[in-house]
DNA sequence: CGTTGTTTGGAATGATCGGTCAACACCGGT
DNA sequence: ACCGGTGTTGACCGATCATTCCAAACAACG
């Protein structure tokens, strides 16, 4: 076994995420993910394989370290409808204090790609009916608290919570004002009532 | 003035707005543009400008032809309550016969361009903004044709109503699912009650 | 019927696209 | 010390990108 490698997998798979993240698939060109990730081109393509397939790998990424882990994380310290009120509030504060107007990769992707690249749309779909299930949940952990009435319906109201969650992460990137977001975490709160 | 132009402006620029809108603007080749329209490639740079103003030019016949007339149909058909209903039910039914996955060229531009491309961004903003009024005029005019309660808040429920019909706009386009549609429909009505 | 100004097709522009290659650098085993 | 194989490298490939140019085709006017 001669030689490993000189680079972190990971660590340049997350800064080719970042690069696709920003600024969408299409837009990213091969020559800013060699800039981004800070390796030579030939080792991307032996490491990741070809733009698609690395884009495909960034994106499983984005979905075990940001939605999985940023989910995991309410669940665990405010099991209950502070999890669901929390999941809205965060998004809203990120987008305001840093400024960070890249919104959600999955969402993005969901628009630009998911009707035209079935392999993507699988993983994009399995990704947003993860965040269904996470408000069913929460749902459902709250009505056994006692904090949200057992006339919601876990179901429907999860569904058109997470409508209302991606409509939010579409408006950070366009429309960054925070009255708007106000309105909506409001809403989704009374949903739980 | 010899000679006046061979093909009619408004209707290859319709031709444009669609290729833009089932693919986005960067996936979208020129020559894509040029076999679409089904005129001269000069005479798409003589009439439109470069590939940037082409887009915008049919962004802006989107937000005429689609968006207001859309909006204003419902508006005079329907006023008050039934509106807003119709607004979810009709993008609902139309992605569920037709099968069409091209969602709503605004709602697509806002995530791939709003972010970089300030005049873009300011299209796509109006439009938005434009949709939040419709919801809150309707609103209004509910409340005035006892419909809809006065508790209601016009402005905030305006509001979370566009980040709702935002999130089907994308869930359309990547989780066609009849479920989800009737969560977020009957999501809507739930807030005018 | 020729002049005039526009549209047209097609070819050609340089730049950039995604992807590949042969040569070199490096290490563990012998 | 040397070899087998892997990792790295920068140069390089044809294809496609957006855009431009040119000469032929054309319709209205004098």
């Amino acid at each position: 076994m001669p030689w490993e490698k000189q680079f972190r997998t990971d660590e340049v798979l997350t800064k080719a995420m970042q690069a696709f993240w920003a600024r969408g698939y299409e837009a990213t060109s091969m020559q800013d993910v060699v800039a981004s990730m800070g390796i030579n081109r030939a080792s991307i393509y032996a490491t990741f394989g070809d733009k698609h397939g690395l884009f495909i790998k960034a994106l499983r990424a984005y979905d075990e370290r940001h939605r999985a882990a940023f989910l995991e994380r309410l669940r665990q310290r405010h099991p209950g409808k502070a999890a669901i009120v929390k999941a809205f509030d965060e998004v809203i504060a990120s987008a305001l204090d840093g400024g960070s107007r890249d919104g959600c990769l999955l969402v993005n992707t969901a628009l630009e790609l998911s009707p035209h690249d079935a392999a993507i749309a699988d993983i994009v779909s399995a990704g947003l009916r993860h965040v269904e299930m996470f408000f069913h949940d929460m749902i459902k952990t709250g009505q056994g608290l006692g904090e949200i009435p057992l006339s919601v319906d876990a179901e429907r109201t999860a569904q058109a919570l997470l409508g209302l969650f991606i409509g939010l992460r579409v408006l950070t990137r366009s429309r960054p004002e925070k009255a708007l977001f106000t309105s909506i975490a409001r809403q989704a709160e009374a949903m739980l009532a």
